[in-house]
RNA sequence: GGCGCCAUAGCCAAGUGGUAAGGCAGAGGUCUGCAACACCUUUAUCACCAGUUCAAAUCUGGUUGGCGCCUCCA
């Protein structure tokens, strides 16, 4: 199994640093909002890789923040003339709609930022007893320059960077690279007491405090979105490594951005969309698998065309399911047939690919292809004559495998109520009777209550819209 | 200015040395009373130039075009 780990710019065989378990740990959203796509990338593909290792026996500890103390949440605490708390409470829940909604497994935990306040104080303690950090009128500063790794996970040279500082120079700081572990109280923000006042902690310390706390000082991998590597993920690594002594994360994921137009959305753009808006007109397993169609690396544009698309490659597979389960309720023979071994054996071939595609770096748009040729596979060689024992496995096969990229396919046993059995069955008598003027109009009223019927050799078989 | 990524059919997208997966859309066909589903057929020499090699979409150099990070950001 290969993962491309951005720290040293190569796929590398994937080796935990606990035998059996995976330790990963994704950044989190802002909550202040309800999520936009570009939000829902990471979601989904840290949520693909999390079911993978599962499916491939692996523990997984997943744990993902929430930030709920922020300028931005202040801000929309202050709008609004409600706490700070309201803001988030309310927004973590949207999150977690929208997160459930796309098919995104619960983390094992969800730590808040205001939950790890003690800690937080507890690391930068530890970094300036070891000289990595200086205090100057309330705030506290990470020193970069005593960091001899600066720069190694962004490809980065300080030098450079000092140079090109586009932010005013903070008088504060020693150095313009210096970032902020503790900034002090403003007037109506909310704080926290501390060994160097009032005041509150700094973005991207709290990553490096909560993955410790529910990870550990070195964990397997490390996620989050590309704009992510500098500063923050940079950020992180110093501060861990300087306060841990330890290396911080063996892999380094970070997925793709969403265009809109090949171009990165934006509020000023106007092309920004929230999962909630898309949700209007397309399903969330529709957004779900849009996500899956690329690799999680490249950058990928929204469209709507894009959403047609998925939208009907979605359908052609769940019809593939839903004619395997018809299949496999009105087969007669149980057992395998002999002359069905090389089938078996195809089946099972196309199967791999699957596996193949995601032990090279997640890549689910492969991953997604071997579903669509296990489904023309099904469409061509499965029928009611094919035996129980190869239309229950092949079914078994697509449903693990969809499984796998939290792509769910509809199941559960649809009974239709008495009087559109009879009207099912008015239609059959009409048609018998080449009364098709009747057959349609039957048809059409089924249609009306978004039942759709569909004549196939095996029978007629219906569908809900 | 510094760092990095990308360029494959109408659209989307795999493939990183041996002569182009898959999906969507289109066209034609089979099946069907019709429709739908499904199946079959059909559409590319991989931005351009030069080079390495028996062999390159795949490696090297260059050109052009697009994008991202360097500032809060998935």
């Amino acid at each position: 199994m290969k993962l491309y780990n951005t720290l040293t710019r190569k796929k590398e065989t994937f080796v935990p640093v606990e035998e059996g378990k995976v330790k990963m740990y994704v950044c989190g959203p802002t909550v202040y909002n309800v999520i936009h796509i570009g939000n829902a990338r990471p979601f989904i593909m840290f949520d693909v890789v999390r079911r993978y290792f599962e499916y491939k026996g692996y523990e997984v500890i997943y744990v993902q923040n929430y930030t709920d103390v922020d300028d931005k949440i202040i801000q929309k605490a202050n709008e609004e003339g409600v706490t700070m708390g309201e803001i988030t409470e309310r927004y973590i829940q949207e999150v977690e709609t929208d997160a459930k909604g796309l098919g995104v497994k619960a983390a094992t935990h969800h730590p808040k930022a205001t939950e790890e306040i003690p800690e937080m104080i507890e690391m930068i303690e530890t970094l300036i007893e070891k000289d990595f950090a200086y205090e100057v009128d309330g705030s506290v500063y990470f020193a970069t320059r005593r960091f001899e790794g600066y720069g190694k996970l962004s490809g980065k040279n300080p030098d450079d960077l000092e140079a090109g500082a586009r932010i005013a120079v903070d008088s504060a700081k020693r150095n313009p690279m210096d970032f902020v572990l503790w900034k002090p109280k403003k007037e109506g923000e909310p704080a926290w007491t501390s060994p160097w006042g009032e005041g509150r902690p700094g973005w991207h310390l709290e990553c490096s405090v909560m993955a410790k706390k529910y990870l550990g000082e070195t964990i397997d991998i490390h996620a989050g979105g590309t704009d992510l590597v500098f500063p923050h993920h940079e950020n992180e690594i110093a501060q861990s490594e300087a306060a841990n002594g330890k290396p911080f994360a063996k892999y380094w994921m970070h997925n793709g951005f969403i265009n809109v137009d090949n171009k990165k959305m934006s509020k000023s753009l106007g092309n920004f969309f929230t999962v909630r808006e898309i949700v209007d007109e397309f399903p969330y397993e529709v957004i779900r698998f849009f996500m899956l169609s690329a690799h999680y690396r490249s950058p990928i544009n929204f469209s709507r065309e894009l959403m047609e698309a998925a939208t009907n490659g979605l359908e052609r597979i769940q019809t593939g399911v839903k004619n395997l389960k018809y299949n496999l309720a009105h087969a007669k023979e149980d057992a395998l047939k002999a002359a069905e071994h090389g089938l078996q054996k195809e089946m099972l071939t196309l199967a791999e690919k699957f596996d193949t595609a995601m032990d090279d770096d997640f890549n689910t748009a492969d991953a997604v292809s071997a579903v669509f040729e296990l489904i023309r596979f099904a469409n061509t060689n499965v029928s009611v004559e094919t035996s129980k024992a190869l239309i229950k496995e092949t079914m078994d096969k697509i449903i693990e495998l969809c499984d796998v990229i939290g792509v769910t396919l509809e199941l559960e046993d649809d009974l239709l109520d008495d009087e559109v059995e009879n009207l099912i069955q008015q239609r059959q008598d009409a048609r018998k009777n080449r009364d098709f003027a009747l057959a349609d109009q039957i048809r059409d009223e089924l249609a009306g209550k978004g039942i759709i019927l569909e004549d196939t050799r095996e029978g007629v078989k219906f569908r809900r819209v």
